[in-house]
DNA sequence: CAGGTTATTGATACTCGTTATCAGAAACCC
DNA sequence: GGGTTTCTGATAACGAGTATCAATAACCTG
């Protein structure tokens, strides 16, 4: 079978890529919440830190013929509750992950390419907060995701269709 | 078959709701659109009309045994991409619906009731694209959803999970 | 490092929400 | 009223994700 170590080295040949290192770190991460350094796990992980934005489920099951269709969903499930990864949704619908350990924020998607950024320094939620409970709600939590065009995507052809919802 | 103004008067015995109105509204937008007038459109859009928050595809279904399940989910659809009505995710991601034909705006949703209230005058959209910009990215949209507790429930029992993402 | 416990896996079948297909039915227009 | 053309409904299909469960692999302990 593949392990983690043939995956990491696919297409160069430094011994040890970041990507390893992270690996490593995600791993030490879930054994110190209790959770088993299986060679699944790592496989997941590497894939997933193996791409360059975020990434589809389906994705990472056609880079793993070798893993289990349930486990690959498994094992980014748990990333997510773990904290260690995060969910983004594109602008038609899908849902995708990205890695990320750092805590709340939010991501920038590029509608042409795909790429994503953190988004952060904006303190939207004490505004939110506040229009919240100028209509009495007691606000708890929110989901924002923010669209555009990263600066290596050339700008649109034309008039194309402005804001959302 | 049973017909909308069946519906409409399910109950009561006012002749013409005002949900009668919004239908027929609704239903004279779509044909300045060019889109035909039918009976299982009137239903879904009264079906939709009469719910008192969020809903989702399914309870239209329910609601309608005699409309086809195909056909719910086309006027549904229908109604999105015409602006009269707008989607939105729960904090548990399920995806509902609501009729509001104003432009852009967000929602707050309630996590104990599923009531929904319109979130205005808080002009997020300008922070964002400033922050955007900042990282190279020139936003064309964003999705908001906010969640919390309006005024009508209970607060929650004790130290509850705050914050998202 | 052998052996026992327990978490984890993979194959599979399944669910759920939604969409494609296509023949028949109903709106609209004249 | 009749002819087009859109729309509908039944059904089958779809995609993403989950439940099941026997087999396997990590970990701990001695």
């Amino acid at each position: 079978m593949m392990t983690a170590d043939d995956i990491r080295h696919q297409g160069h040949d430094h011994p040890r890529p970041r990507s390893a290192a992270v690996v490593d770190d995600i791993v030490a991460e879930l054994a110190r919440q209790g959770y088993r350094a299986t060679e699944p796990r790592r496989l997941v992980i590497s894939a997933a830190a193996a791409q360059g934005r975020p990434f589809t489920a389906e994705e990472v099951c056609a880079a793993l013929p070798c893993v289990g269709r349930a486990t690959v969903f498994r094992v980014l499930r748990l990333l997510v509750d773990t904290n260690q990864m995060c969910r983004v949704l594109r602008e038609d619908g899908e849902m995708r992950y990205r890695l990320s350990s750092a805590g709340h924020h939010h991501h920038l998607l590029c509608v042409a390419c795909g790429a994503a950024a953190d988004l952060s320094g904006c303190d939207v939620e004490s505004r939110l907060r506040e229009a919240a409970s100028a209509v009495g709600f007691q606000m708890s939590g929110h989901w924002l995701e923010v669209y555009g065009r990263c600066g290596d995507c050339p700008p649109p052809p034309a008039g194309d269709h402005p804001g959302n919802q």
